[in-house]
DNA sequence: TGTACATCAGTGAACGCGCGTTCACTGATGTAC
DNA sequence: TGTACATCAGTGAACGCGCGTTCACTGATGTAC
């Protein structure tokens, strides 16, 4: 039956919200349209509603995710705390609210130049945001160190998931080397 | 038809290869069994005498594609080259003779604890082999610079890989970049 | 070494299942008077 | 403000399709004499 406008509206956003997390919990292939609907509180067919194909949601809901993790760190806080929160055991096991750029990281090579291009422009938001950060002067160097430090956080994160399950012990050593090795960086 | 015991060997060993590479190169999910009896050149229903499942030929395609790596740095080249030739464009370009830790790394977490563990024992080997070429004698610190190499290589090529048909400009930035990043840090 | 039979790797049709997607229908919302 | 009708978001059955898996059959290989 027919809705007001504005359920029209908090339904595509709740569907959006769903998918996004959902893809980062278990990527693109392993979570269906049904899912997502039943998740969003609502049945599969009215999804073609709000959305043209699935695949033009996992756009959207790439974007979305890219956008929502720039929004996170917009100005607030300082690298060593940045970096504490990224390589947290909370955030290894939370992907479905953590960055998209970690959790889409390995799918996404293999999804249309269109989606790589905005995934592209929330590492390059990422990057600069790192890069606003630092206290470099020279801006080759700063741009540099941004993408070591960019590089060696999406890489830690990525195989301490990948051993969580299997070697908790092994998971757990490496958040806490790259982090003490990344503070060693720039704190002192 | 039947074949000879040695045809049977190597019929085993093409599907593992043909696996494991279309395995690095897709993901688990993206790639069928049919597809890969197709392109072991035979029919899909001869799989399942070789291999309980696709969850069973999973886990020794990736033990297979762990060991295959460890086996390709055994003692040779110094740590400058590895790291050229890790983050070298040809390598973001052909996943399927790559690193699996690093074509594998965001679908592992998914998979059950065991495959994971194959996938720690791979992570584990990777990280002895650096601090094998590491001049540092405290073995704390150079566990953690092992942690720090593997974490950025792992990092930069996923990211480069994820932007390389979305902003190719971007892909070749990071490997660079990251490769400068490194070779800095021994080199001299 | 040659023959006769048992074995069994590979073939391809068939299975149930869940996927993305479509569509006739329903009934609440929005609108025209 | 109240009524009558048009609109259209959501429902759920149905679609074709490809998936992982099974199985009766085939015919070359391996073995016993």
């Amino acid at each position: 039956m027919r809705v007001s406008k504005e359920k029209v509206v908090e339904h595509r956003r709740t569907i959006l919200e769903t998918a996004s997390r959902m893809f980062r919990e278990r990527g693109f292939s392993d979570v269906g349209v049904a899912e997502i609907m039943q998740a969003s509180g609502l049945t599969h067919g009215a999804f073609y509603g709000h959305f043209q194909s699935k695949a033009d949601l996992a756009g959207e809901a790439c974007r979305a995710a890219c956008a929502s993790g720039r929004e996170r760190w917009e100005g607030r806080p300082d690298l060593s705390t940045l970096v504490d929160i990224y390589l947290s055991p909370t955030h290894r096991d939370n992907p479905g609210e953590g960055c998209a750029i970690s959790a889409l990281g390995g799918e996404i090579a293999r999804q249309p130049a269109e989606l790589q291009r905005d995934y592209a422009d929330g590492v390059s938001g990422f990057l600069t945001q790192i890069e606003d950060r630092l206290d470099i002067e020279d801006p080759v160097a700063r741009r540099a160190e941004a993408v070591a430090i960019l590089s060696s956080m999406v890489g830690a994160l990525t195989l301490a998931r990948g051993v969580a399950a299997g070697e908790p012990a092994l998971s757990d050593e490496l958040l806490a080397s790259q982090r003490a090795q990344l503070r060693a960086r720039f704190d002192i």
